[in-house]
DNA sequence: CGTGTTTGACCAGCGC
DNA sequence: GCGCTGGTCAAACACG
């Protein structure tokens, strides 16, 4: 099967696939663990203004979430901290100190698979069953070697149609293998967000 | 044999 | 303090 992959506006009123392009990126670095429904609210900032629109041809489109990120974005997105060879699993956090959460650029997806070919190598090193969602959650890192970008696949379960892909980092490496949409849209990430 | 997946366990943060 | 939840680790396993 190949990936049939198309991105879809938030506006579901142009649920019948539109034959252009659209992403929907979301700046997600504050999401804590209260929030159920982690993407449920997305939409909603939709609403509320919060959307850019940054037409980059003809025939793509790239709408993007920002949602005020602290710092300046992921331009050194490799140094990412999680990953301590040294065993110890998670980010020690001094007293007072508050904890720095990477930003995270989420975008939905329309697809019938829930792995987008997006030309990097991924190795999956979790899954979890999330909390109101009958799907689980994926998580994969790249596998380039220093390159600690993670991200994280989800189904809706409101929406089976939907997956919801969130980016932590962004790569310190080259695509791996071209795949033409995909990397446009990557490219439009890196340019229009912080992400 | 190298690479990627599965899956149970572990840990930390948060709310009550 | 306790339980819930999300995120990660790592051993075992599968596959080309």
């Amino acid at each position: 099967m190949d990936n049939f992959v198309s991105v879809f506006p938030y506006n579901n009123s142009s649920s019948s696939t539109s034959p252009h392009l659209s992403l929907n990126l979301m700046n997600d670095y504050s999401y804590s663990s209260d929030q159920n429904n982690t993407y449920d609210h997305l939409e909603d900032d939709h609403e509320h203004g919060l959307v850019e629109k940054n037409p980059i041809s003809s025939s793509e489109e790239v709408v993007l979430d920002h949602v005020s990120p602290t710092s300046s974005g992921l331009g050194n997105s490799d140094g990412n901290d999680m990953s301590s060879a040294s065993g110890s699993r998670k980010i020690s956090i001094k007293k007072g100190e508050k904890k720095i959460r990477k930003p995270k650029c989420a975008f939905q997806t329309r697809s019938q698979v829930d792995i987008l070919d997006d030309g990097y190598r991924w190795r999956k090193y979790g899954q979890k069953a999330v909390k109101n969602n009958k799907f689980p959650r994926s998580y994969y890192r790249c596998t380039y070697q220093g390159c600690n970008v993670k991200k994280q696949v989800q189904r809706l379960s409101k929406d089976e149609g939907v997956v919801v892909t969130t980016y932590e980092g962004m790569h310190s490496h080259p695509i791996e293998k071209s795949t033409d949409n995909f990397e446009h849209i990557l490219t439009q990430m890196q340019i229009y967000s912080s992400c």
